[in-house]
DNA sequence: TTTATTATTTACCCGAGGGTAAATAATATG
DNA sequence: CATATTATTTACCCTCGGGTAAATAATAAA
């Protein structure tokens, strides 16, 4: 059904994708329409389309949710973004605060064919420059290392950063700026200080992020809960290197 | 006047300014039509819209021409793509029949500041894989050196592949194939042999090519007009070097 | 110079994807 | 439980950029 969506298609798909990510239940008119910013009346006439063409389940005054086609199709779309923020980020030197603007411009431009060349070329990246995994050629996202929110961290306990959340350049910049990117190991080593400050061990340095920054930063605890003892130590596969920043 | 030109007008632009190129009165309706491949009466209403917002001077029955602000966005459009085609072809490892397509869809959806980036990236280049020249970043083109299509050249004489017509991969991977890219020297050995057929050396090597192909080469003629004398050697500043074929 | 041919234009239609205003369903509150 | 509020939907509008059919102007041929 439905050949190949066009790039307004595309966008919805990813967001509800995106908004599935983080809520249980369907997705509602008025979420995809704010995430879109439009008003919410087309957004109720485009997801009636996209449940005709088979990308959604659709029932009226209850929202939608994605069907496995869409799903599929969605990460496809997020493949393309991901590989894309890799190859602006490793090959053209964007921060990785800057990537995400750019990607959303090329995403639906860019030929199947080129994007196979940048994947071949950076050497089938697995994660984007903020620790999201790239999904696979076939639509389909593999399973990933459980992932624990920094904020939920017990006290003393260790882990590397996985992802970090890349809705705000703000917070990226921020978090280039302390050195919590994707693969480095950070310890939480007291309880949150006065004035809503978390102190870290961020590799050998020792730093205090705000509290709010917390819930952003997704780590993979270490399997030895105490002492400096790692294990093994390649559960990060290939993460890229975001410059600090701009 | 008008912003941002949609990607539509941006094509019709680009056209405009192509066929005006190889003709010297203004451009017919028709042209224009067949040149995108739509019928004439949309085409007749775009370009009196475009008029309108100042891009064309259009009188009824008569064609069209350039305004100079038509002419500036169409060098900019012309810039995007060919500093597009010089990118994939040095650093995405396309051969130069391949990146005129792919430079087309890219065109509409890079940033301008992506743009920058990539010129900078490639040392501001001059002219792209098929030897046209680079408009300038505030849309002009610079005078380049007067040049001869080869079917023109006089037997005996030698010059330098300043450009190939770029409209027929077919072409291209053939010209790959034999060598006639822009930069190598090119000489007419003797007049045009039977069955079509006209004998050049090309660099040190003899080949002959069909004289369908003559008309699309131009070179620059060398200014000592015989003996292997060449006087100085730098008049192609900085041709990138296309790999021979797919 | 009249006529046939071709190019151009006008007057329409279409789908995509935005917008508003108003009706209706769902939900929260008194 | 009745009512106020909010979300959703329907019914309509818009622009953009394609399409056809038919009228008209320009041009070539008889």
């Amino acid at each position: 059904m439905s050949g190949q969506p066009s790039p307004a298609v595309q966008d919805y798909l990813k967001l509800i994708h995106h908004l599935e990510q983080t809520t249980d239940g369907p997705i509602s008119t008025q979420e995809v329409a704010d995430g879109l910013r439009i008003a919410a009346p087309p957004a109720t006439r485009m997801l009636q389309k996209m449940a005709q063409s088979g990308w959604l389940d659709y029932s009226r005054y209850q929202g939608v949710r994605l069907t496995d086609e869409g799903r599929r199709q969605a990460l496809l779309v997020l493949r393309t973004h991901r590989i894309l923020e890799v190859y602006l980020s490793r090959s053209l030197g964007y921060s990785w605060d800057e990537v995400h603007d750019e990607a959303d411009l090329l995403e639906h431009a860019i030929s199947p064919r080129l994007l196979e060349r940048l994947d071949a070329a950076l050497g089938h990246p697995t994660h984007d420059p903020h620790g999201s995994p790239i999904p696979t050629r076939d639509g389909h996202l593999p399973a990933s290392d459980p992932v624990l929110a920094l904020a939920d961290v017990p006290v003393g306990e260790s882990g590397s950063v996985a992802r970090v959340n890349d809705e705000d350049p703000d917070l990226l910049r921020h978090l280039a700026d302390v050195g919590l990117v994707p693969g480095v190991t950070v310890r939480r080593t007291a309880a949150s200080a006065p004035w809503g400050t978390i102190p870290l061990q961020v590799e050998d340095r020792e730093v205090a992020v705000h509290a709010g920054v917390a819930p952003h930063i997704f780590v993979t605890l270490n399997a030895a809960p105490e002492g400096k003892e790692s294990s093994t130590d390649p559960p990060s596969p290939d993460f890229n290197d975001p410059e600090a920043s701009s």
